[in-house]
Order: C-alpha cells, then sequence, then structure tokens
DNA sequence: TGTACATCAGTGAACGCGCGTTCACTGATGTAC
DNA sequence: TGTACATCAGTGAACGCGCGTTCACTGATGTAC
C-alpha cells in the first residue's frame, strides 16, 4: 500500500473512533452531544477534532446516518434470512431485529427515531438511509401481494388518503394503496412499541417484554394477510 | 380576601407564568431549558426564578405534570363527551383530542411521550398524572365489556404476556387480559402515530395528516369491537 | 390608628463550570526532483 | 539515494458565550400589639 493509502487508512480509522466514542456519549448526553468531551475521551485537544469533522452538526450527521444503515442492514436481513413466500414469520424478524437494535444502543434509536434534536435540521443526506428499512417492509408487503398471500378484501380508503398513498406505488409497482395504508398501520406499530418500551412507558405494568412485543406484532400484521 | 390571601394568589399567578413562559422555551430549546432565558423573557433575574421553583428539575417536573393533567383531561371530556354505548365515536374522539392536543403544542408532548431528558428523573408525583389517559382508555374498554359490544374470541395470550396484563385488572375490574392486549395495541398505535407525525417521520409522503390518522385509528380499534 | 417587627419578592454580583469554534504553531510524514 | 518542499494531524491558547446555583442585600408588604 502506498504511503499516502496509509494516511488514508489512519484517517478513515480516527474518523470511524471519533463516532465511535461519540456514540458511546450519546447514552450519558442524549442528543446534547459534547465535542469538547468526545475529544477528552480520545485523548486529544478538542480543535482536533475539526480535522476530521467539520462542525458539531456534522458530526451528529453522520452518526445519524450510520444509525439508520445499521438499522436498515438488520432489518434487510432479517427479511431476507427466511424463506420469500413465508411472510408472518419475516415480519416478526423485521420487527425483532428492530427492537433487538434499539435495546443494544437505545440512543442511537433515540437519534433517528425520538424526538428531533432542538436547533439539528437533517441535511438531505439523510433521507436516503432513513428509508432503507420502511423500504424493506414495503418490498415484504410487495412479495406477500405477488404471492398471493395478502388480504384480498383490503377496507377501502378515504380518497385523500388513497392519494397520498399512490405515490408511493413508485417504490413498490403494483401494490394496492389499501394495503400500503394497512402496512403503515403495521409499520407505525412496530416503532411506535419500540419507542413506548425505551421510553420507559412499559415500565411497572409490562415486564414479559419481548413476549409482549411478539404478541403485539403478530396482531399488527394479522388485518394484512390471508 | 385578606392580605395574605393576595399576597397567595399573586404568587400563584407568578408561578403560572413562570410556566408559561417556560412552556414557550421548550418550543425552541426542546427539553434543555433554560432558567436563566425564563426568567429574562419574564423581565427578571435569573435567581428571582429560586422564589418559586427550587431548581430546574422541578420546574420541569411542573410542567410535566401539567402535561400530562392537560392532555389526561382532554382525553377525558372527549370520551364523556358522547354517549356511553358509542364505543368507536369515542375512540375516535378520545384519539383525535390526543392529536389535536399535541399538534398544538408538539413539545409539551415531547417532554412526556418523546425521548426522556437526559440525567432527568422523573419523580414519583408524576406518576399518577401520568396514567390519565391510559385510564380513560381502559374505562371505554371496561365500558364496551360491560355493554357485550366487544369481541366474542379474542385471541388467546401468551401465559407470560397474560400473567403481566392480569395487574391491570386492579384498575379495571373483570377486564379480560386478552381485551387489555389488544387495548394495548390501539393505545401503542395512538401515541405511535402522533409521535411519528410530530417527529416528521411522514413529511413529504402523507399530506392529508388528519385523514390519514382517522384510518388508521379506526383500524386500530376493530380488532376489538364485536 | 400607629408603630415595631417579620416575611418575602426580587436584585446584583459572583462562583465554577462547560461549550463550539478559530487560529497560529509544531513536528512528523509524504512527494517531487 | 538524497534533499527541498508540501501536506496534514494534532497542540495550546484564546474568544465569547451561556449555564445553574448561592448569597448577602434592599425595599415593599403584611402582622401583632
Amino acid at each position: 500500500m502506498s504511503a499516502a493509502g496509509v494516511r488514508a487508512r489512519v484517517r478513515a480509522e480516527m474518523t470511524e473512533e471519533i463516532k465511535t466514542i461519540a456514540r458511546r456519549h450519546l447514552a450519558s448526553d442524549g442528543a446534547n452531544l459534547s465535542l469538547r468531551a468526545v475529544a477528552r475521551d480520545l485523548g486529544m485537544v478538542s480543535s482536533a477534532i475539526y480535522r476530521y469533522f467539520p462542525s458539531r452538526d456534522e458530526l451528529l450527521t453522520a452518526l445519524i446516518i450510520d444509525a439508520y444503515n445499521a438499522v436498515g442492514e438488520a432489518v434487510e436481513q432479517a427479511s431476507a434470512s427466511l424463506p420469500r413466500e413465508q411472510l408472518e414469520k419475516r415480519w416478526l424478524a423485521i420487527c425483532h431485529a428492530v427492537r433487538d437494535w434499539a435495546l443494544e444502543r437505545p440512543y442511537e434509536y433515540g437519534l433517528i427515531y425520538g424526538t428531533p434534536v432542538p436547533g439539528y435540521k437533517a441535511p438531505q443526506d439523510t433521507l436516503a438511509p432513513a428509508t432503507r428499512s420502511t423500504f424493506a417492509i414495503l418490498r415484504l408487503l410487495a412479495d406477500g401481494h405477488e404471492l398471493g398471500l395478502l388480504v384480498q378484501k383490503p377496507p377501502k380508503l378515504p380518497a385523500a388518503v388513497a392519494q397520498d398513498l399512490k405515490a408511493v406505488q413508485q417504490v413498490a409497482p403494483g401494490l394496492p394503496e389499501s394495503i400500503v395504508a394497512l402496512g403503515a398501520g403495521a409499520w407505525t406499530l412496530l416503532f411506535g412499541a419500540v419507542s413506548f418500551e425505551l421510553n420507559g412507558q412499559f415500565d411497572n405494568v409490562i415486564h414479559e417484554r419481548r413476549a409482549f412485543y411478539d404478541f403485539q406484532m403478530r396482531q399488527a400484521i394479522r388485518p394484512l394477510l390471508r
């Protein structure tokens, strides 16, 4: 490897290390991520971070993108780990992939699915990674539709709702709007349940959280299946 | 009114005013509420706030309690505004009460249903107000059960889930655990959908948000009704 | 009704802290000839 | 292969800022006699 190549690799490693430490700090400070604290943990002076990220917001953006990609990949793998026609199992695998990922890194989850960071405006680069997990669910539905596994008489949609959901067909061609609408409900329930659990809404009430979640997710997909 | 009474009233008004300004600040700063900024807006010196709240955390606690009570009251009123036996309408009234309230004060909603404030530990006093809206929904289900309006064959629950939900019967005596479980799903979907909307998850996709929400909430209650 | 005293809201200065970002710099590493 | 120069990671000091909280104080308002 050329000398320049080494330099580039060291630089990439350092960038990763900064992000790793920053992720660790999210846990205690929430989104009030402090550059100086990160630098301290790295044994560097705070201004050194600026060799790698032009500002605190850019570091946050990098963490957000990584988080979306990580959860997106977990979902994609879960969905692909089972035979295409086993819709319910694939759905449950996706659900648990999200939950497991979120429980391991609750603050990274909060960064992307929690209350928006005050004053932080997500730049364009976050948009594509943000859609990965959602697209994986849409693909699941598209598979189900193609294989004739979905509900035959989905509820009629109000015109306004149908109109909005038509745009989704660009992503999943041929998928009826009413299926997309039901899917959106399941999708909302998935993330709503994970957020509730992380935010402590189940404290002192639900103890068997995995079983509870599993049950809710089974119910969530039911209206979609034949 | 006695002189002391006047002093007490003035004090109460001042306390309210501090909270009002603080609420306004939540909108721009999120949970990083700054006492000094609040004092500035009040035209006071920052230390004066300490006449009314012993610390920043206590002020936050007061705001949280108020928020829980406000949304709880909105839900209770919505539920009581319709004949007892009109379950679906009452449910939808509750759903829209929460959403309307949240849209008007997104940051107060975030304070109670969003990512927990880092470093802030909710004291005991918040627990009771936090349950109000949930109890209102449980009461709705209890009404439905009593009037025989609910689904006759609810799904069987895994034992672990049933065990946890038994505790809920102390609040709603006689309500089967399986109904509570389904209700929890509807409840999760309700807040999940509101949170998604507020957090910008529907941006650029769903435009007719009220109609979309209304549709989702109709679907959410369906598995519970006869 | 008048006076002495107690209560209490609000002031202003200070403490000690942490923050993001800039900037001139040092010194090691890589590049061109 | 050796030398002059360019690149670039990291330093250390500084700027200007905001924060929560404490404390001794002033002065107005209320209470007791």
